[in-house]
DNA sequence: CATCGAACGTACCAATCGGTCTGTTTCCGG
DNA sequence: CCGGAAACAGACCGATTGGTACGTTCGATG
């Protein structure tokens, strides 16, 4: 097996996904990753066939890594709780804790990266990006549909509206986070959501849980 | 009267804007903005002394061109409405004629370009943009803690959490406006945000306005 | 009209960039 | 223990990068 080999892989992979979240894409130059992850050009070269191809590779990874993490905290609340807004406010307070407690510093979402450097990425990538942000939309919006379907909102508002907000919500702090360095700031604004959720469905307080 | 030259710095400053939002800070070469901007290589380096001082005035220009659409935006609230809850909305339905109607397409925040190149720039240059958004909370949190002072909030929030959260949402939707081409998302988000407002503070509806 | 500095235009430069090439080492099945 | 492929290492390359040097044009002022 390519033990050794995988493990280059991924030293590169990781070295990249810190600096191009540092200094942004085409801010990282290969030499930078090549530095970091200790090691070669050859070594790199082997395994990604050019900078697009790390691009392409690094979104995957965290496209990977985000349905996974999705995944997980959605059992998790669907195996806890009956009562779909019970496992939405779940769900979030997961999301908060995973985006706080497990400190490797994701300063900030890959996607917005790339976002924001689109045009020197291909159609894949942007391809690729736009989707992942579509389907944590379109997960919302299927969960926030359960809950209206239950529970009487007080005022009209469609699943698609709570579910955009909630994602621009996280997104934006994410920048502010970064911009003046509050680490908090993510899980704060999320916990704001919930509030303004339990007053949406005039659901008690609920202040804490785990 | 160096006419022709502070208009050769505005078409630099111009294309600078465009390619940067197109393709970020780094990901832009000089010689794209002078070919965008019909300039030579001299113009530019006689305007601007290096790469890392164009950063700066780009963000200087964005800083001025927010403070003044703000100030422009809260004054017309201010004079046409007394209680801080009117001038409040009538503020977000400013910003969002502002960002949806006048097309000059600002796809994204410059800020947010900033910050997620980070390392790419100065200290002074960080310092700018992180005191710009800070700007922006605070002026929110002034006119959200007057809000509080007259309107019992139907639960407990703080002017601070309210004001965090609009600036978040407007810095998300930007994202994702950009990441799957919703040119309205912004706008829509902050709709969404008064439509929480008027729950919040327990008003009615008050659909459109002009 | 002379002059002087601002406002260029352009050839050029060293450094860095992404990428290639040519080896060498390492690993693993037979 | 052998052979071949995977996994490197590192010198090298042309293009591009930010930046400079130096000459030219232009517009106001005396």
């Amino acid at each position: 097996m390519s033990r050794k080999g995988e493990q280059s892989r991924e030293h590169i992979l990781g070295a990249a996904r810190e600096l191009v979240m540092e200094k942004g894409f085409a801010g990282t130059a290969i030499d930078d990753i090549l530095r970091r992850a200790g090691v070669s050009k050859g070594a790199f070269f082997h395994h990604f066939g050019s900078k697009a191809e790390l691009a392409r590779e690094l979104v995957r990874w965290h496209a990977g890594q985000d349905i996974e993490m999705f995944r997980t905290l959605a059992a998790r609340a669907e195996a806890t709780h009956d009562d779909p807004y019970d496992q939405l406010l779940m769900f979030l307070q997961g999301f908060e804790a995973y985006i706080s407690n497990p400190e490797q510093p994701s300063r900030g979402c890959m996607y917005a990266v790339y976002t924001y450097e689109n045009a020197q990425f291909d159609e894949q990538v942007r391809g690729i990006v736009s989707e992942v942000l579509r389907e944590w939309t379109a997960i919302y919006i299927r969960k926030f549909q359960e809950v209206l379907d239950v529970h009487p909102p007080r005022m009209e508002v469609s699943a698609r509206q709570l579910a955009e907000m909630i994602v621009s919500i996280i997104e934006g702090a994410l920048v502010l986070q970064r911009a003046y360095g509050k680490p908090d700031m993510t899980a704060r604004q999320s916990r704001h959501f919930r509030d303004y959720l339990a007053l949406l469905f005039d659901k008690p307080a609920q202040a804490s849980a785990a």
